[in-house]
DNA sequence: TCAAAAGTGTTCAGGGTACACCCATGG
DNA sequence: CCATGGGTGTACCCTGAACACTTTTGA
């Protein structure tokens, strides 16, 4: 290869996963402790260097593969981190991606064998480096994400009850909803589908289940919350 | 320093500017014909790498400043884009970053020195690399930051008339809009305000002219458009 | 029988949108 | 005197917010 810019200097490049999934109806994330120095041990989101002949994106891919078992996450770029010392152990420009993925299908054993572990995203234990404010960003974007796009549905089981539903809009959003007005916006979105079935498990009464009609949303990509 | 992460690739890390400015009342973008292979000839963004011992965003700041001789403009990451064969020439990570100048107080000799003009966002020639995907982003950011936040004063010069305001908004929200509605809306915000100075220049009549109030802006940080 | 979550409509106000004509002036 | 851009107010609709009681059933 020829060698065009080779006065100037070579960085490392890493990636960092913000990976949300809902841990018993919470919005969680999924931290690791990390295994090597800088910082060895203290709680970390999960990340992985860009190698020369793999695009960023796949970076991402592979490091979230890695920790889920999962292929094809639904995935989105919160932004570069480009601090001259946010990682004290070397020059390291990291790009954070948000992932979404659907707490159900992912590998149990991966996840154990890196020591991940779920905690809601209202517990956080101290993280290393740039990582909280990494976060901080993810949730904005997260927040502008799913008042205009059907995203819960990466995060929700296929069936899920309106106040599963609720529940999650108001963490993402950091307020309570009216649930009347909730349930009004949502019966009008053609794309969240009643079944006939019952989820006797969250009360005694039984609440109905919903799925996430995605051909229905191919053809009418109508959708505010 | 040790070498925690030795085992690991190291890539050009570069930034590129979308400069955004006024040009005679037309949005345009300040643009360069490249100087060095490859590509060399084509229309380019202002672009630089960033050093190993300068933050990215300091790397986005420096390369404004040398084309435009301006310090602490205002600048907002666009994103990284980091496909493999992005830069046919090497593998190059680059980080965008859009930027807000006045076009009245940028140095023209600079800005000769480097063979840069400016061309009106709709008139763009074929750019080099990711380039145009980079500006399509920057434009949405955009969008989204003109109708939160009143970053319109960056452009405009610091007296303008309603009829500036109102043209320049159109262009970046892509849309037309109704003169008395909108004039009804800048009237509420307190932080622009009337003077008593009129622009003869753009019509017999002659028209109002407006400034920004940044203090009053800070004591009412209320802003919509 | 009671606790605990599910489910359900209406009213009201404020904001956003649509819309057309006169004004001032230089040439 | 006329062409050109500058400037102004109202009516209506519709969306978004507030708000409380009944239902079901397992324990």
């Amino acid at each position: 290869m020829t060698e065009y810019y080779s006065q100037h200097d070579r960085l490392f490049v890493a990636v960092d996963c913000i990976i949300f999934g809902l841990n018993h109806g919470d919005l969680s994330l999924l931290l690791t402790k990390r295994r090597f120095e800088p910082e060895k041990g203290k709680w970390s989101l999960m990340g992985g260097f860009v190698e020369a002949d793999e695009s960023v994106e796949a970076a991402a891919q592979r490091v979230l593969h890695d920790l889920t078992g999962l292929h094809d996450v639904y995935m989105e770029q919160v932004g570069a981190f480009g601090a001259v010392d946010r990682d004290p152990g070397e020059r390291v420009v990291s790009v954070a991606y948000y992932a979404l993925i659907n707490f159900d299908d992912l590998d149990r054993e991966a996840m154990e064998k890196l020591d991940a572990r779920w905690i809601g995203i209202n517990e956080l234990p101290p993280l290393c480096f740039d990582h909280p404010e990494m976060i901080a960003k993810a949730r904005r974007a997260l927040r502008r994400r799913f008042s205009t796009e059907p995203a819960a549905f990466r995060l929700l089981p296929k069936l899920f009850t309106m106040s599963q539903m609720q529940s999650l809009y108001e963490t993402i959003l950091d307020e309570e909803v009216d649930k009347r007005n909730f349930r009004k916006r949502v019966a009008e979105l053609r794309c969240v589908v009643p079944t006939n079935l019952i989820d006797k498990r969250g009360s005694r009464r039984g609440a109905r289940l919903f799925r996430f009609d995605v051909e229905e949303f191919r053809q009418h990509p109508q959708f505010k919350l």
